[in-house]
DNA sequence: ACTACAATCCTAACACTGTAAAGATAGTCT
DNA sequence: AGACTATCTTTACAGTGTTAGGATTGTAGT
């Protein structure tokens, strides 16, 4: 039974796990959230799809777990962003739109689509949402009265998930330089509209 | 056979259409927009599965109808918003929130979350999400030089788009008062944050 | 009015899904 | 080696969206 070269070792299969995981996560940015399939996963690791279930609880479960991943990365890529330690605001909003751009399924997985019952009030997901959230009010306390601070992360992470919705959704045409608008609109948050309130 | 005291008038059944619209659309807000069922919305109008191929192509195209129709309503109510016509652009987006937090499961299906496929692309509803930002556009075009616009419509959508969703989504513990935490985060669009670019 | 017709609804069936139960197969430990 | 446990498999069940073909009803034509 050579069905793979993998060499990781472990058990019978050659840890499944973490091949149930990899081959939901290509399905994921494949053909999207709502076509996670049990069986589809399981097909493509070559294993027949109740082994699953020694694995994962449910279908939920492993999706649940695409979206634990996820998190992990977002939070190392948000900390990695340029010059985050400096105070700036924007390279941060920026590396999260970079990365929901780059894993646009997955994003739309950690924020609730795709999951079914159960796992949207997963307690871990819920959590790590929450941490993320977390750190823009750390970072904004350093610079505003402490009153503000809820009002002005809200406003933050609603600009920036908005667009990162927006944009993974292809509503904005954003044309050859995405990242050039995206600046455009982050920027936007320091000085405000004219008259819009 | 009188199942029902509804005197619609029509056909064999008393319309149907319209009657696995309104099941459907009960369904969608009970149980979420993952929960939409042909069976299920025929069960509780009380007519066998197939019979809703008459009316509509597929599940698919049911859910694209809810979509349309909540755009329709939408619209309504955005226009409806007190002194919208005076320019001010904070009302509008209390309208645009308070419709999503009203109609959660509705709003997510706007824009495009439990459409499977086809829907997705749906030129129907793009085209409704399109007409409903085009004129956030032309307000903006009053007060604004033209190439400052389309930065600063996205930037307003963004952040009504994103406000709704984590609201909807659970994702801010609001408290008693949402609007008044709405209005805060929305009067920001205005003044903007100290140092965020 | 009676007939032809078209629209509407139903039952039966297909291919698919997630999941449960029970048996086969391998690795591990004494 | 033998007992045991974890892992994977086949089989089966209830549910889904969708198709095909037959029954039923309302509408139009003469």
């Amino acid at each position: 039974m050579d069905e793979q070269d993998h060499p990781p070792a472990g058990y019978h299969h050659g840890n499944l796990r973490q091949a149930l995981l990899a081959a939901a996560r290509e399905l994921l940015e494949e053909r999207g959230p709502g076509a996670l399939g049990l069986r589809e996963i399981a097909r493509r690791v070559g294993v027949s799809a109740p082994s699953a279930y020694h694995h994962f609880a449910s279908l939920d479960a492993i999706a649940a777990s695409l979206a634990e991943q996820g998190f992990t990365e977002f939070a190392e890529q948000l900390e990695a962003a340029p010059t985050n330690a400096g105070g700036m605001l924007a390279p941060t909003g920026e590396a999260y739109i970079a990365f929901a751009r780059a894993n646009p399924a997955l994003y739309r997985l950690m924020f609730g689509e795709g999951l079914r019952g159960a796992s949207r009030e997963s307690k871990a997901v819920r959590a790590l949402r929450q941490r993320a959230y977390e750190k823009v009010k750390a970072g904004l306390r350093k610079r505003l009265p402490a009153d503000e601070v809820p009002a002005a992360a809200l406003f933050l992470w609603s600009l920036t998930h908005g667009l990162a919705l927006l944009m993974i959704d292809g509503q904005v045409d954003a044309g050859a330089d995405a990242s050039a608008l995206i600046r455009q609109v982050l920027k936007l948050s320091g000085t405000g509209l004219p008259s819009a309130g």
